[in-house]
DNA sequence: CTGAAAGCGCTAACAC
DNA sequence: GTGTTAGCGCTTTCAG
């Protein structure tokens, strides 16, 4: 890889005036004469220089590499393209880091590298307790790291809400919440309970650890509680709810409405096709990416709302036959 | 962010000492007393020193850095947290690079971080021919930039062959090929043409763009055809095909088997769950870091088996209701 | 044990 | 226009 060294000797001019054309400061600061110029430049291209980034980052201390941590989850594709594509806008790099091993040790990774700020997509709240406090007195700037951070730009009970007034707005009564028994669900429960009480309905709960074998159960135990709608923490619930009642022929949405919750590629495909609270993963990564990206620029003004759901409505709630409804 | 200067200012000692204790060479090179070791190391700590390893990448002219380019598209992650994994195992980091704009931009971005090599997810034809010629000359080692290196690491047609052959292993005589307008999918229709003919079967092949109405339509022509089995080029057109299916009262497999490609997740949930040939993505990344370090390391001698697709099966070819269909 | 020197690639200030 | 010096953070060698 050639350096300006070489591309001086090769020119046969010094160092300093290569710098000087290679930086365009011979416009303002410095008079250099056309024909050097041309040269420098000639040289330089002929040889391949390419400038050597990893020095400004030395120099300056502080590099433009935003470090990602995740775990890859299967959904986590949309959050990560979002960052990137923000950090691209704005002259940024994302360096992944994978989490399956210690989160010290990525971190260490992070700052050894010096990165200009950490995203962690969707940690563990036993993986954050294990982060090593002293790592935060390198003051990076971080979003995910901490419960407080981590919930901040998508609001998942607001977001049920509107699932909940959208079943509610189509007519349902008696409408069932379709849980597991993580943090997120919980969030998205309390919303579906807050709107079923405020419209005078008597919220109703079914739990089950998120196995195929007791999702069936309890899909098994929702069919025969003829509710009008049901309403689940997530895709996953919903879609294996949606093939059980294909194998016992219960018709969707004419025996009940099915509401998922994520809007998963796979809701796109079922039989009925899933109605869902959307997730707009794209947006919260690129919001991650700003608002650490705001840290980093010191822009302590920074306003956001944090980012709400909406009902992606399919057959699963409504007969519709659109023919955009793999869309 | 304190440097060695710093610790050494701060512990009373010389640079030099420092870095030999951090680095550990006061065991063989040089003896230096216990104390002062235990004070370098002390003072270290409690500064909360990390070694800033850009320096190295500078002094040594490479980085352990590859850079992934990708679109991000819906399947993209599986085969970049491959990468991702594999890569960590050998102490190298990702740099994600999005590709949404100019390639050579992002080709130029990774040059310029002297990335240690180069993985392209996924490109399409008319980028390959985009990248200006003089990237190559740097010599950087990469996977996926050119036509011959991208498809080597997973075998299109010889999958395809295997999932021809588990139809007609499962008793199917009459089976057509359900396909569109790309590279891909004509590869794997080439290996379901050639099993055909093998076993003196006859193929019969309908493709389609990759539109929702025109996959609707084709849907349609396909079920009309009355065959025994359908294998399709990709899972979209298969679970199409299946809602389609689904919505016209055509029980499958009762009616004819489906099998699709990809073993995307959307079809562990679909009506009926889809039995498709796997594409092994995790593993897919994993070899396309692997074939990438071995270039690095200029180990030429590596030798390979290209992947290979199984069938996985579910409900589509088969109306086996296992407890498991949804894994 | 330390200090000095050279080197990685580059910037910036200075005198000539 | 050039050469020198200093500095970013670190390694390595070598004389003291």
């Amino acid at each position: 890889m050639i350096s300006m060294k070489a591309i001086a000797k090769e020119a046969g001019v010094s160092r300093t005036t290569v710098s000087f054309v290679l930086n365009g400061r011979y416009k303002d600061d410095l008079k250099l004469s056309e024909p050097i110029v041309q040269k420098v430049l000639e040289t330089a291209d002929r040889l391949g220089y390419v400038r050597n980034k990893l020095v400004d980052c030395v120099v300056t201390g502080k590099s433009n590499v935003i470090a990602v941590l995740s775990h890859f989850g299967d959904y986590t594709i949309p959050t990560i393209k979002g960052c990137v594509e923000a950090a691209a806008e704005h002259n940024c790099i994302i360096k992944l880091i994978p989490l399956e091993k210690d989160i010290n040790r990525a971190l260490m990774h992070a700052v050894e590298f010096r990165v200009a700020g950490i995203f962690a997509d969707s940690l563990q709240r036993s993986e954050m307790e294990q982060i090593n406090p002293k790592f935060f007195r390198y003051g990076i700037p971080s979003y995910g790291l901490t419960p407080e951070t981590h919930k901040i730009v998508f609001n998942q009970k607001e977001s049920s809400c509107r699932g909940t007034e959208y079943l509610i707005r189509k007519g349902f009564r008696k409408i069932v919440f379709m849980g597991c028994y993580t943090e997120i669900s919980r969030l998205r429960e309390d919303g579906y309970r807050e709107v079923m009480l405020k419209n005078g309905l008597e919220p109703r709960v079914l739990c089950c650890d998120m196995y195929p074998e007791e999702i069936c159960r309890i899909s098994h135990e929702l069919i025969d509680l003829k509710p009008e709608a049901i309403q689940c923490a997530n895709d996953s619930l919903a879609l294996i709810l949606l093939h059980e009642c294909f194998i016992k022929n219960v018709r969707i949405p004419e025996a009940f409405a099915v509401l998922g919750f994520g809007n998963v590629p796979g809701s796109r495909f079922s039989a009925p096709t899933l109605s869902s609270v959307n997730e707009p993963y794209y947006e919260t990564g690129r919001l991650h990416f700003q608002l650490i990206y705001d840290l980093i620029c010191q822009k302590t003004e920074h306003r956001y709302e944090p980012l709400i759901g909406e009902v992606i409505e399919r057959e699963s709630t409504t007969s519709l036959q659109s023919i955009n409804k793999y869309l």
